[in-house]
RNA sequence: CGGGGCGUGGCGUAGUCUGGCUUAACGCACGGGCUUUGGGAGCCCGAGAUCGUGGGUUCGAAUCCCACCGCCCCGACCA
């Protein structure tokens, strides 16, 4: 490809609203241009980083028996009304009527699709188990989209569906997928760890999120130090130590107490002069479907909302409650405990729940209750931990300390179960004769995310530097003084053209720039390899060959530059 | 949806507070010419902007007021 003729332009200055480095670079080197809120065009160069992006991830699918197929990204209204998520998403799902007014809606996923032609192809249990797979448009109209590629509101992704007979086969399907994932990030040069995450509302059984380290990243990972632990921080289990005074610590008498300006716990204990530990914090939030949720967790922890919206199976999330709603139930902000407290759904953690004589609010302002005691004092709900991991705290496993990371979700899998296959009716006839549900997986992988991370994790202050198996063109040539010595000209014509027969295309700077912008650019692109072929190189005895990644350029002769170019050589290194 | 910020040639900005000095300025990029050619070259000429949109105030609006739209950041949200 001659520069000359390639589409794009890069920028010499940063892009105003770019923040994150790979946005950044992206932008300036000319390899996407956004559209609008979440929406990017791919250049030329975009788009064959990405299809690469995407070969590897057949390459590693196939391995494991995936088909590639293609569903569309239209769908018949009527397919998510019969899994009911016409119904449980909200406005993300993009709607409209189709010209005989019927309702349609635009592809947030594809399990629905999975299930419809399951129930269609699959009779017996001799067509299990299957795989298939397809790289497709979604569209999820995002509340905000954020960090250039990282968060789209329309983007291709892989998504993959296992089918069994099985849990067994399930649990089969759901762990070659994690081994191909493995595989997959490791050669997209990304430093991906597989945390537990989150199963929510979907009825599955069991998940992970491959995560790449970012402090820009959107979730909160917890990490052993000794590798033995990494969750999401959504599930991470959190182990309690004990009652701050001890677990038989005998109850003591209910006794108000005036606290005046303590709404906060640190302002509490401070008053009081006891630790955050001998306190019950309560917070308060209001499901979808309307409930008030009180929540206590001791006074030095915080609440994790995935666990609790879990616990109390909220439809729709959580938000916090707003003033109204928890005086509506007889409580306080500030001042607030479930005791007296009617009409909302007290979850209480289990650390509290065994911790004596804690200081929990009055209900009125101004005022806290001493010895608090349950189930003496009031009635939970729920008792189940629905405190957040703390950074330091001990490992589940090996009670070593914890660290807390963010994270950017690169990929995940999902035992999905029955749920689409029951709804749908996607059955097929077992051996025993009897029907049985087929047990779904899905598992997805981002495409332009995946493309944004390997800039995060391959860029310097030049610009970005791709790992071989993703750049968009194995090398860049550029040429320099053509005008001074014609045998310049020539051969790099001559190697391009070459190249390109070969089938490795190379990324020819042609163009009749000073050398400063074309060795600029060149380091801007990220090319894994700069050839540069100049008077001076030939004067050396032939071109010189630069790593884009490390710097480190030596002279080579020109035949073997050559022999590697058209691929029928080893890259010199001598 | 809440909070904050921003919208001025393709990109980055100044000008806005304090209306007129603007025929809207500057750098980069772009076209032509000459010179230059191993680290974002120099000089000359040139094209390119309904100052986000609509309304209002005023003798006069990029500048003040109202409404709307768009984008970015934080939060809420994320099957």
């Amino acid at each position: 490809m001659r520069l000359s003729r390639l589409f794009f332009t890069s920028l010499r200055d940063d892009p105003a609203d770019a923040e994150m480095p790979s946005h950044r670079l992206l932008v300036r080197a000319g390899y996407v241009r956004q559209l609008g809120s979440g929406l990017y065009s791919l250049l030329p160069l975009g788009f064959r980083v990405t299809k690469r992006v995407e070969q590897v991830i057949r390459e590693e699918l196939d391995r494991i028996g995936g088909q590639e197929m293609e569903m569309p990204v239209v769908h018949p209204a009527e397919l998510w009304r019969e899994s009911g998520r016409y119904d449980q998403i909200g406005p993300e799902m993009a709607r409209f009527k189709d010209r005989g007014d019927r309702d349609m809606v635009i592809a947030m996923t594809h399990e629905e699709v999975v299930a419809d032609l399951l129930r269609d192809i699959v009779k017996s249990y001799r067509q299990l188990p299957v795989i298939v797979y397809h790289f497709q448009t979604k569209f999820r109209d995002e509340p905000r989209s954020r960090g250039g590629l990282i968060r789209v509101r329309e983007f291709v992704m892989k998504d993959s569906y296992s089918c069994d007979r099985d849990e067994a086969g399930l649990d089969a399907a759901y762990w070659a997928h994690h081994a191909a994932y493995t595989r997959i990030f490791e050669r997209l040069g990304l430093q991906a760890i597989a945390v537990s995450s989150d199963v929510g509302m979907m009825g599955g059984s069991q998940a992970h999120e491959f995560m790449v380290l970012n402090p820009a990243g959107e979730d909160v990972l917890v990490l052993c130090e000794t590798g033995d632990y990494a969750a999401n921080r959504q599930v991470a289990v959190v182990p309690k130590p004990g009652p701050a005074g001890g677990a038989d610590e005998a109850p003591l008498p209910l006794e108000e107490v005036a606290t005046p300006g303590t709404a906060t716990i640190a302002d509490l204990a401070a008053f009081l002069g006891i630790g955050e530990d001998r306190t019950a914090k309560a917070t308060f939030f209001t499901t979808g479907d309307g409930r008030l949720v009180t929540a206590i967790v001791r006074g030095d922890f915080d609440v994790n909302e995935t666990k609790l919206a879990n616990a109390v199976k909220a439809i729709g999330g959580l938000r916090p409650a707003n003033v109204e709603e928890i005086k509506a139930a007889g409580m306080e902000p500030g001042y607030g405990s479930p005791i007296g407290a009617h009409d909302t759904v007290v979850v209480v953690d289990d650390l509290v729940a065994r911790s004596p004589n804690l200081v929990a609010g009055a209900n009125r302002e101004g005022f806290h209750l001493r010895n608090v005691n349950l189930p003496r004092d009031y009635t939970p709900d729920v008792v189940t931990d629905i405190t957040n991991a703390r950074a330091g705290g001990p490992c589940p496993a090996c009670g070593g300390p914890l660290i807390l990371r963010n994270g950017i979700e690169v990929g995940n899998i999902f035992k999905l179960g029955t749920k689409y296959t029951e709804a749908l009716g996607a059955f097929y006839l077992g051996e025993d004769g009897e029907r049985h549900p087929i047990v779904m997986g899905s598992y997805g992988i981002g495409l332009g995310r995946n493309v944004a991370c390997i800039v995060e994790a391959h860029h310097d202050a030049k610009g970005i530097a791709w790992p071989e198996e993703v750049a968009p063109y194995p090398a860049h040539l550029v040429s320099i003084g053509a005008d001074k010595e014609p045998r310049v000209p020539e051969i790099a014509e001559r190697w391009h053209d070459a190249a390109a027969a070969a089938g490795r295309e190379l990324l020819w700077d042609d163009r009749s720039e000073s050398p400063g912008v074309k060795f600029t650019d060149a380091e801007l692109l990220g090319m894994p390899w700069i050839v540069t072929l100049s008077p001076r190189s030939l004067a050396a005895g032939g071109a010189e060959v630069t790593e884009r990644a490390t710097g480190a350029r030596a002279v080579q002769p020109l035949a073997e530059v050559e022999a590697w170019l058209s691929g029928v050589g080893p890259r010199p290194t001598g």
